[in-house]
DNA sequence: GTCTATAAAGCGATAGAC
DNA sequence: GTCTATCGCTTTATAGAC
């Protein structure tokens, strides 16, 4: 329970929420060091490399936790609950639009160039992954293709909406019309 | 050409583009500086509130432009030609995907709370300039709340997309579909 | 209107005591 | 493993010459 991998563990998790409020430049060191609770020295002992290694382990945090949830639900080609399973996790992990995707808002600025291959390899497993699985349940590849980017994308505006709207019904209901689309798509063939 | 006028709203273009780029708290002065070719002391002159006033003047820039070749049209309920309007202003603006929406980078992280009024207008006008095309267009006005905010979201998620994968493609072609499904819902009804 | 110089504060990062 | 103290640099912002 309090092994040291899973008090590291728990450490880049509440950091990931400091860079999801602040971004990758907002998030100061003294803004770490006052929502972990932890000194400027016990942040360089678990990082070595300062702050882009701790951004880096965030970002490895939040593939783990999507790998587990929802790509490799639906990579499972036999499981047509791989759907399910990818909404749960969605509504799970972004708390109803209260919570942005930090992987999102690293690629907007340069943030991005320095992460540039978790950032691709993020969006392009969840894309290939749900495109698979669409496929598998019977679609064409371009219907499965398509229909798998406007899911992706449609989640990514959604939560920006969310938060510029500062409404969470926003991802609600948008979230459950991409649901309802990719139902029927699947009914449908 | 040259009034002091024109002046000061390319220098807030040239601003717009800093802010682009880096985000707000990534956007150094000493950064504008170089991106403007003025010092500091040019920019204090122009903007006496420093960093600040030139991000709330870039919203209004942008707020402006906007009006002029997107919501207006939108708003003027006799022409169906809103709608061919928005898609050229819209692909002319985010330049197919290398040009990211400022407006819904800044609303990701806390750099919203400074701007949360122009953020959340800019995004309500359009959303609803759009549904009440739709419903002068025939939509009832559940279909055309539900297709407007698809809209929407679908191009700030496309845009996201683009630059996470580096692929102004996935842009293009996801504004495409979007195009279609509205079209696709003028014609039904 | 633009510049240089400079102030005061904050930044990421390091050193070393405990 | 955690802390305090501190370094060197960059930050936003101001002052004042031209």
């Amino acid at each position: 329970m309090d092994s040291p991998d899973n008090a590291k563990t728990a450490l880049v998790a509440r950091i990931a929420e400091i860079f999801r409020e602040f971004g990758y430049e907002g998030a100061s060191l003294s803004r770490i060091t006052e929502g972990t609770g932890l000194g400027k020295g016990s942040l360089y002992h678990f990082f070595p490399a300062g702050k882009t290694e701790m951004a880096a382990e965030v970002l490895l945090h939040i593939d783990r936790w999507f790998s587990r949830r929802i790509f490799q639900p639906l990579e499972q080609a036999d499981a047509l609950t791989g759907f399910d399973d990818m909404w749960r996790a969605v509504d799970d992990y972004f708390l109803a639009g209260r919570r942005i995707c930090l992987v999102g808002a690293f690629a907007v600025d340069s943030t991005r160039d320095r992460f540039a291959a978790a950032i691709n390899g993020y969006f392009t497993r969840w894309i290939q992954a749900l495109q698979q699985a669409l496929r598998h349940a019977g679609l064409n590849s371009a219907e499965a293709a398509a229909l798998a980017e406007d899911v992706v994308a449609g989640i990514q505006g959604a939560l920006i909406l969310a938060r510029a709207l500062d409404d969470t019904d926003f991802f609600t209901r948008n979230l459950q019309r991409l649901r309802q689309r990719l139902e029927l798509a699947l009914v449908r063939q």
